[in-house]
DNA sequence: CCCTCGTTCGGTACCCAGTACCGTAGCGCG
DNA sequence: CGCGCTACGGTACTGGGTACCGAACGAGGG
C-alpha cells in the first residue's frame, strides 16, 4: 500500500502526475482531442500505467466519486435511527462540502462536463448512485414508494441546483444556499393536516437562521395561527 | 424517402431485421457478448449498414427516443399558454403511452438495462433530456429556479415509478397509476399559504405539538445550542 | 553474497466500437 | 442506352480498454 491517504509531500505519485498531465492536455486540446497515449507520455509513464491508476479515461475527471459515495452511505448507516430527511440532507452536505473544497478543480470539471456529452452522461450516472442510496435509506421508514422516490430526488435536485449555482460563480455562500434549498424541500414534504392526535411537538429546524429569539417568536406565531390542535 | 412511417407489410426493412437479430443475440449471449459484426452477419447485411441504420450499438435498444422527445417538446410548445404542471404531466403521459404500446419489447429492454451498466447510463441520460425540456418549459412561468427544477424532477420521477411498476408486472392499469402519482405530485406543489416576507430562516412545523410558547422556547434553545456554521 | 518472492512498471498484441472513404450494384428517368 | 442518385459492402484506420509477459527493483533470508 504505497498510497496511504493524504500525501502533501514532494514526491508526487504517478496518479497525481497523470491527473495533472490529463487536465493540462484537456485544456489545450479538449477532452476528445486528447488520447490516453498523450496523457501517459506527458506524465512520463507507459500507457498501461495509466489504466492501472485510473480505470478509464473518464475516471481521471471523477477520481473521488467512489469514496464519496461510501462516505455518504456510511453517514446514512450511522444515522439510520433518525428516520428523517434531515439525515439525508446532511449526508448530501458531505458531497457539497467535497466539491467546495475542490474549488477550482471542481470548476474545471464543470466546464468539461458541460461541453463533452459523454462526461455529462457519466456525471449524471454518478448522481443516480447517490439517489439510489438515498431512496433505499428513505424506504426503510417510508412505506410510500413514490413519496420516497420523490424525497430522494428532491434532495438530489436541491443539491445540484445549489452546486451548479456555485460552480457558475453565482453564489458566495453555498452552504447558506444549501440550507435554504433544503428548507424548501423539507417544506414541500411537511405534513399538512393529518393530525393524528399524538402529542409531542416535532419541530424541524434548518440551519440558516437569523436571531434565535426572533426565530422562536416566528415559530410561536406560526403555531398560534395554525388551526387549533385536535 | 423509402421508409415513410408505418409499414405493416411483409418486406421487412433492413432496420427491422437488424433489430430482431440484435435482440435475439442479446438474449442468447448477452449484450456485451454480442458484437456488431455478429448482429450484422445474422441480419445478412454488412457491418457498415448497421451503423447507417443505428448510430451506435446502444441505439438498437432505444430506437424511438429522439422522436418521442420531439413529440413531448411539440406538445409543450402547443400548450405553452396553459402555464401549468398539468401540461407537463400530459406530455409525460405521451412517453408512458409509448412504452405501454411497445409491450413486451419494453420489458425486454428493461431487463437489459437492469443488467448492463452502460445501457443503464444511457437510459438515465435519455430521462435527463425529458427533464431538461420540462425544466425549460416550467421556467417560462416559474421564476423560482429550484422550485422549477423540483417540479420537473418530480414529474419525471412519478413517471419512472409508474412505468417501472408496470414493467415489473406489478400494475394492471398503468394509466390509473399515473393519474394517482401525478395527483400526488400536484398536491406536493399545491399552494399553501403563500409565505413570503420571511427572512433567511425557514422553520418547518409538523403538526402534533404542545404549547406554542413551549415549542418556541425549545426551538430557541435548539438554535442556540447549534454551533454557528462557518 | 546470492537467491527468491512480491510488486510495479513498460511493451506488445489483441478486441471491439465507431468513422472515413471508396467502389459498385441497383433503380428510375430522360 | 447512358446518367445520376441512393443504398450497400469492403477496407482501412483511430482510440479506448484488456490480457499477458518480461524486466527492474527492493526486502528479506539463507
Amino acid at each position: 500500500m504505497p498510497t496511504p491517504a493524504g500525501r502533501p509531500s514532494a514526491p508526487t505519485t504517478v496518479r497525481e502526475r497523470l491527473q495533472q498531465a490529463a487536465f493540462a492536455l484537456f485544456d489545450e486540446q479538449g477532452y476528445d482531442g486528447t488520447t490516453v497515449d498523450a496523457i501517459a507520455e506527458r506524465a512520463g509513464v507507459g500507457r498501461t500505467t495509466f489504466f492501472r491508476a485510473f480505470r478509464s479515461k473518464e475516471d481521471v475527471i471523477f477520481p473521488h466519486h467512489d469514496e464519496l459515495l461510501e462516505q455518504v452511505q456510511a453517514r446514512l448507516d450511522a444515522a439510520s435511527s433518525r428516520h428523517s430527511l434531515l439525515a439525508v440532507s446532511e449526508a448530501t452536505r458531505l458531497v457539497l462540502r467535497h466539491y467546495l473544497a475542490e474549488g477550482e478543480l471542481a470548476r474545471r470539471r464543470y466546464e468539461l462536463t458541460r461541453s463533452v456529452p459523454s462526461l455529462r452522461e457519466r456525471e449524471i450516472a454518478g448522481m443516480q448512485q447517490y439517489l439510489r442510496v438515498f431512496r433505499e435509506y428513505i424506504r426503510t421508514w417510508m412505506d410510500d414508494e413514490l413519496r420516497a422516490e420523490l424525497m430522494a430526488g428532491s434532495i438530489v435536485t436541491a443539491h445540484n441546483v445549489v452546486l451548479r449555482r456555485w460552480l457558475r460563480g453565482q453564489s458566495e455562500d453555498a452552504h447558506a444556499d444549501f440550507d435554504a434549498a433544503i428548507a424548501q424541500v423539507l417544506d414541500l414534504f411537511a405534513d399538512r393536516g393529518e393530525r393524528d392526535g399524538r402529542s409531542g411537538a416535532t419541530v424541524v429546524v434548518v440551519p440558516g437562521y437569523d436571531d434565535p429569539s426572533a426565530v422562536a417568536a416566528a415559530v410561536e406565531q406560526a403555531l398560534r395561527e395554525q388551526a387549533p390542535r385536535g
